[in-house]
DNA sequence: GTAAAAAGATACCAGTCGGTACCTTTTGAA
DNA sequence: TTCAAAAGGTACCGACTGGTATCTTTTTAC
């Protein structure tokens, strides 16, 4: 049965991270976060010890539901430029899907928290550190494997990838409009291709 | 002289868009904002109709504050090489003076009043959509007089260029890091001159 | 210099904020 | 079936929110 409070538990967590994701995880007022609950300020004080408390899990798994997102778009990707390409792919349609429906949690709070709350933007930069370091590692062992040019900027790729990426998030949210965030993803597919790549089309097929 | 009251009410203006900029248009607090501008409350609300007029009029002055500062690095600039370069060169150490001190006014706005406050998200979509019919109508004559490739999505190069230049400002607001920006910056420098230019350099010297 | 008007300060308002004491209901092991 | 523990609801708290009525001070035109 997994015990009701901790399903009670659960939900409250889904539902504040859907909604702090568009409200904003410090906006967010706790009359709005117990009606998305279902349940009575009351019995949500019984799960949390405080607000802050529960914006940081839920905010932890809004970046958990997105990183889940693209760590099952790279399963069976072997080569650097394939997994790359794979992550870019991950966003198509993405806008409207549940862990994105609201614009990229980390975005959003890194910009939120700036200069209002240090907790949660340390919080922000964690989870930005994790996104970064999951795309460096891509294209570390690409570069090992000489499947990528050599000479490249291991950290300054993933900065122009994030960047590009999240700046394409944030005007797709902006206009409602998903041909932003394409033309974006577009950019960034012909760079991997024209820039990045040094191997082979076999490259993407063959492992290791 | 001026007048006491409208140098009052402008002191008020800039202290508000700097505040703002960094605590949010819609969650810095009126007792934040009289502080800041020196004054008190029943002496503010004489200048303004309400804490909403005032987040939109210092809104509106924090963005003129950065576009001045664009429209400013475009002066002698003739050729849509030199000028994309020219803005792209602006951003450099932009990140702590005093108009881009807490980010993009526009992408902060956009991510904070998304889903929360409708009438300041138009603002931030009119005042996006001001950026980038800039940078459209310098790649637009830069293809009608044949010096960029033909071909090209203007609609989609402005994408790309605000995307990448807003995510490498959010990540260096961050990190406190410039690098990432810089990341961002040198990477359209490259797209510029390999992806879109067709003419030589001396295109970038001679007008018209 | 004077007096009216503009500007600013003080002290307050009702409503909302996050948070809690306390009571009722539900759960689940014996 | 029983009953204690867990879970949830109700009603409240002080602090802070944006906003205003009212009084005092300063400015400015004459």
């Amino acid at each position: 049965m997994a015990g009701k409070g901790e399903r009670t538990r659960a939900r409250i967590v889904e539902r504040s991270a859907a909604l702090m994701n568009h409200r904003g995880f410090s906006a967010a007022s706790m009359a709005a976060v117990v009606a998305a609950a279902g349940i009575q300020k009351g019995g949500l004080y019984r799960h949390f010890e405080s607000r802050e408390a529960l914006a940081a899990e839920a905010f932890e798994f809004a970046v958990a539901q997105v990183r889940d997102r693209f760590v099952r778009a790279l399963e069976g990707k072997h080569g650097a430029g394939a997994q790359l390409l794979a992550l870019l792919d991950a966003y198509d349609g993405a806008g409207t899907d549940v862990p994105l429906a609201g614009g990229c949690p980390i975005m959003n709070t890194a910009i939120e928290s700036d200069h209002a709350d240090p907790a949660l933007h340390a919080r922000a930069r964690a989870a930005m550190e994790g996104w970064r370091s999951m795309i460096s590692a891509i294209v570390a062992r690409g570069l090992r494997r000489g499947e990528l040019r050599a000479g490249i900027d291991v950290g300054a790729i993933a900065s122009i990838f994030i960047a590009c990426i999240e700046g394409g998030v944030m005007l797709t949210q902006l206009y409602g409009d998903a041909a932003h965030l394409s033309a974006a993803l577009g950019h960034l597919r012909r760079y991997v291709s024209r820039e990045l790549y040094v191997a082979t089309a076999s490259a993407t097929k063959e492992p290791s």
